[in-house]
DNA sequence: ATGTTAGCCTGCTGGC
DNA sequence: TGCCAGCAGGCTAACA
């Protein structure tokens, strides 16, 4: 499940293919592209055309930079173009480099996963550049979503205007993150952090480990929370989300690396994913709630 | 305006 | 052992 670190990380190892000219792309499931600002339509899987006017937009680019806006992956190329790369779920963007015969990866962090060689039954596309270096773009789920944009029309992007500061700015304060938030103060905290609009880059699980560090329920009111706590919050969020990057995000499901590797921070998971087991601070069993159709994980004793 | 829900998808898990 | 409902969640659309 990509958040900011895990996109972060993603957004790094692409930035190994700086400087690489495309030279073809494979598409086996044409939902997944479109070219324009917006997302297709759900009249693109019976249209086909739009495949063609990826390729052909993308044939013969060169990549410029990798940047990342939220959990939007930004790949900018020569000739003005853009790709917006969002992997959702499960998306998983792996590379192979030049002169790299083969690539083999486990796709899950599970025990019993196969270890798979590339391409797989869920690689649903492949760009090949000239001086043979590969990415594979693998999507279980099939939600992701890769756009092709003209720089004058990244503006139209509604998804991209709307997002949030980004947490981990440097001019970012607490008191503009305690204004982001205070715009919403009938929601529950959890949903809150989870809303790009208010705040960018937290998903799920980042979010449930932010208030866990921070001893506030999921469930507590976003007015309800008074201004030492909005400081110990927005200080909490910076250290977890730096941590996670540093330690190349979360594989609690599909996430991988583009060399394939896991990442670390599911080591120090305090409470997503433990229900039932014991809170690593005071015993407890963690608990499971369900907060806006989404699951939060806390610990009953330490937050209040 | 705010708030809630279904839908997109497939693979894994748990209960029987 | 096998079956199958339920679950996983980022985001949008549709609705109250």
């Amino acid at each position: 499940m990509p958040e900011l670190p895990e996109v972060e990380t993603v957004v790094s190892g692409l930035r190994k293919l700086i400087g690489k000219k495309i030279k073809s792309l494979e598409i086996t499931k044409p939902k997944l592209v479109s070219v324009g600002p917006g997302v297709l339509s759900p009249k693109r899987i019976h249209d086909q055309s739009h495949v063609r006017k990826f390729k052909q937009a993308l044939q013969g680019r060169k990549i410029l930079a990798v940047q990342r806006r939220a959990k939007l992956i930004q790949i900018r190329l020569d000739k003005d173009w853009w790709i917006l790369v969002h992997l959702k779920m499960t998306g998983q963007i792996i590379i192979q480099n030049r002169g790299q015969k083969e690539v083999r990866v486990r796709l899950m962090n599970t025990p019993n996963s196969p270890i798979e060689k590339l391409p797989c039954k869920h690689t649903h596309i492949i760009i090949s550049f000239y001086d043979g270096a590969r990415l594979y773009y693998n999507d279980v789920r099939v939600f992701g979503t890769w756009r092709a944009v003209k720089n004058r029309d990244l503006k139209l992007a509604k998804d991209l205007q709307d997002f949030g500061p980004e947490p981990l700015d440097k001019n970012f304060t607490w008191r503009d993150f305690k204004n982001q938030l205070s715009q919403r103060p009938n929601l529950k905290i959890k949903q809150a952090l989870t809303e790009q609009k208010l705040i960018a880059g937290i998903g799920n699980i980042y979010s449930d480990e932010i208030l866990f560090w921070t001893k506030i329920l999921p469930t507590r009111l976003v007015k309800k929370i008074n201004p030492e706590e909005w400081l110990k919050l927005f200080g909490v969020m910076k250290k977890v989300l730096k941590k996670a990057v540093k330690e190349c995000g979360s594989s609690v499901g599909d996430f991988i690396q583009t060399n394939g590797k896991i990442g670390n921070y599911g080591n120090y998971h305090m409470v997503y994913d433990r229900k039932g087991l014991a809170c690593k601070i005071c015993k407890s069993p963690i608990k499971r709630i369900v907060i806006g159709g989404r699951s939060s994980h806390y610990c009953p004793h330490c937050q209040r």
